[in-house]
DNA sequence: GCTAATGCCTATCAAAATACTTAGAAATGC
DNA sequence: GCATTTCTAAGTATTTTGATAGGCATTAGC
């Protein structure tokens, strides 16, 4: 159970255009380059956030893509639904037993509330300071 | 973001264990049959779960699997962790910049509590009148 | 207008993971 | 001894992932 590159990347590209926002459209190129990315890969993931409509590209030289709304309207789910497709916890859930069919709902509510309540400029706002600690590899696992 | 069929039939294996325990040995392919699942693939799925300690077999004619503990001492985090892996929702995430750090973190703390929390105890005894309405497919989308 | 910068589109591909299947050996109750 | 069951290892088809490659379309600045 992993979030993909995908996601990832898609998020890197999102909070960097909320970082950004009312300043003028960013470069794939430039992201790409911060963060050590290829940019034709992120153009792929761009793709979706476009024709999602949470992004709008502008054309040409010294273009590139701008949120189409505040960032405080924009969550997390809205970019990994796009991304990583509607999620589902588990594929034909609704044959499963009642039993086990508890558990897949209880986590997808879980993560439903993160995501829905998550919003980039959240995210964006966050500066290392508040991380307090966390450091090692082996804290990640779930 | 997936469970795979590891997690889930694995869960299926331990519920049904912790439904006839205290009664003796259950065989997989009784396990399989009820489920209509491939006996020979259940197989490879309780080795990691024997492995782990979280069950014990019983070889020969009329043999089978049972849990070393009790059900209200087995939680779906002791088994996903053991069929999943350890799991890590993003690889390299101590390189990662903050902004995202944050984002996995809050879903990973949200994945942990549920797992941690519900015991396959709670789950065996779960009962079709509970699910009030949950029923169409995509309701089960996050 | 030319050129450089940028987005846009399609195709291809290698590696890994997933979800099994196949084949058979070893142990045990009756 | 035979049916039942666990145990072990190997093989395989399909899908997903994470790119790479090549080229066309659009635009700002000179």
């Amino acid at each position: 159970m992993k979030i993909s590159t995908k996601g990832r990347y898609g998020m890197t590209i999102m909070i960097e255009l909320a970082k950004n926002h009312g300043e003028g459209p960013v470069s794939l190129k430039s992201i790409a380059q911060t963060h050590d990315l290829s940019e034709h890969y992120l153009e792929q993931l761009v793709a979706p956030l476009r024709n999602a409509g949470l992004v709008r590209s502008i054309r040409g030289a010294y273009g590139g893509y701008v949120l189409t709304d505040e960032p405080s309207k924009i969550t997390a789910g809205d970019i990994i639904r796009v991304l990583e497709g509607p999620i589902v916890l588990v594929e034909g859930i609704e044959n499963e037993a009642p039993a086990q069919r508890e558990l897949w709902i209880r986590i997808r509510d879980a993560i439903k509330r993160v995501l829905d309540h998550t919003t980039i400029e959240d995210l964006a706002n966050h500066t290392e300071e508040e991380d307090n600690g966390i450091s090692d590899a082996y804290m990640f696992y779930i």
